[in-house]
DNA sequence: ATCTGGTTTCTGGCATACCATATAACGAAA
DNA sequence: TTTCGTTATATGGTATGCCAGAAACCAGAT
């Protein structure tokens, strides 16, 4: 609506070219199917740096943040490499996660209001009739909304920004990961579980629920995933 | 001992002025008391390339990455500023660490030996009989490495590297935690049950007193600690 | 054909110069 | 003296060039 007075806006200063070119280089990686047997690893700085229109310094910045958060391996004067995590790796990861979204899950219960546990539903039930066998990719999404809930309802940035992180790896093996009805089927129940608890504010029960639930999840990568 | 054949040493490479710049600026950073009120949070790029003798260009990324972990905050042409976090960011941290340890605590009763278990109990009896009021720093100390060997137990280098991370930053207001006499008498009480959990391979009780106790630490703190 | 030593090329590390903008310093007008 | 427009300076951003080491290539010797 109109004013009689001028709106302001505080400028939003555009973002460097080294932010940037981490975000493209971050989303480039992301998309890429880095466990094929024919993915290609190697990156050239040069080739990168024509192809973003960018001079080799903030893409160097870039990749230098890249690599610090374990997504390239920069090996000086032999060629800079997009970083394949071990199956130990991952495991440990989810296992972080699990210690993270539990604590989360424990956060909830305190703080979270019954509106916002409330709405956790709609992200269980779209999918309790859903046929399983063919919206398989559908329920990985709506898996991973359930959980970045979770995580949100506790309040706490600093778990949602770990975890993030932590995703960006394991979303990697995602496709590798063998879904099968009857786990999916079983974790629609253990969520409904977890929201219960989560509604009945009881911290311990919800906290375990979400533990044992990504540990689970670790246990079968590590007994069905096979990466090398 | 002389031998007949040469015995050659692989060749360890010397690390980069950016890593080493990386380091020498975060350690450089650790020291610092960035809670003091006097405390001069501005750095100068072209000034510390001079005071390191390297040039900009690695020094930029050394600061790029210390940026990306929170350290830092580069702010276009306007200066590069030590961050000071807040207490709410203290707090989260500490929150994640207790998650963290917990987990740790559990793994450490699935993998741990018995013999390195019981090396716990060097960590906390060395305390239990010392002069707790004078002896507060050394106390500070031996207690920090009692969670971090804990976190070693649990052999998940992730949990580690992100309790490392964290400790950076929760090191900084560690002079301005209250240590009275009665938290330290506390918390050795607390360190003890720790360690006879894990002998006793209790994963949920030793998940539930570290996290407790860890969760005291971060109540103490937002009750006691002022930092702005 | 294979091995060996040299040479060329490729690639990341580093230094430097220049740019754009935010801030400070300055000075003239009110 | 205060205000406001101008100029100067400071500071991070970016581009570019050179360097050193690693890998690939090549030619001559065996």
């Amino acid at each position: 609506m109109a004013s009689a007075r001028l709106d302001i806006q505080p400028i939003e200063e555009s973002p460097s070219l080294k932010s940037r070119t981490y975000d493209a280089l971050k989303a480039a990686i992301g998309a890429m199917k880095i466990y094929d047997q024919d993915a290609e690893l190697r990156l050239d700085e040069r080739a990168l740096s024509l192809q973003f229109g960018v001079s080799r310094t903030p893409l160097r910045e870039a990749l230098a943040q890249l690599e610090q958060e374990g997504l390239v391996r920069i090996a000086p004067r032999r060629g800079i490499y997009i970083v394949r995590k071990t199956k130990a790796e991952i495991l440990e990861m989810i296992t972080v996660w699990a210690a993270l979204e539990s604590m989360a899950a424990r956060l909830a219960t305190q703080v979270a209001t019954d509106a916002d546990i409330s709405s956790l539903h709609n992200l269980v039930d779209t999918f309790s009739s859903a046929a399983l066998g063919e919206h398989m990719d559908e329920y990985s999404d709506a898996n991973i909304r359930f959980h970045a809930a979770i995580i949100n309802l506790s309040g706490c940035k600093l778990i949602a920004d770990i975890t993030n992180g932590l995703f960006m790896h394991v979303r990697a093996i995602r496709q590798r990961t063998i879904f099968e009805r009857d786990r999916a089927r079983r974790s629609i129940v253990d969520h409904k579980e977890i929201v219960e608890a989560l509604e009945a504010r009881n911290a311990e029960r919800a906290e375990r629920l979400v533990r044992e639930h990504t540990l689970r999840l670790r246990d079968h990568v590590e007994q069905f995933v096979q990466l090398d």
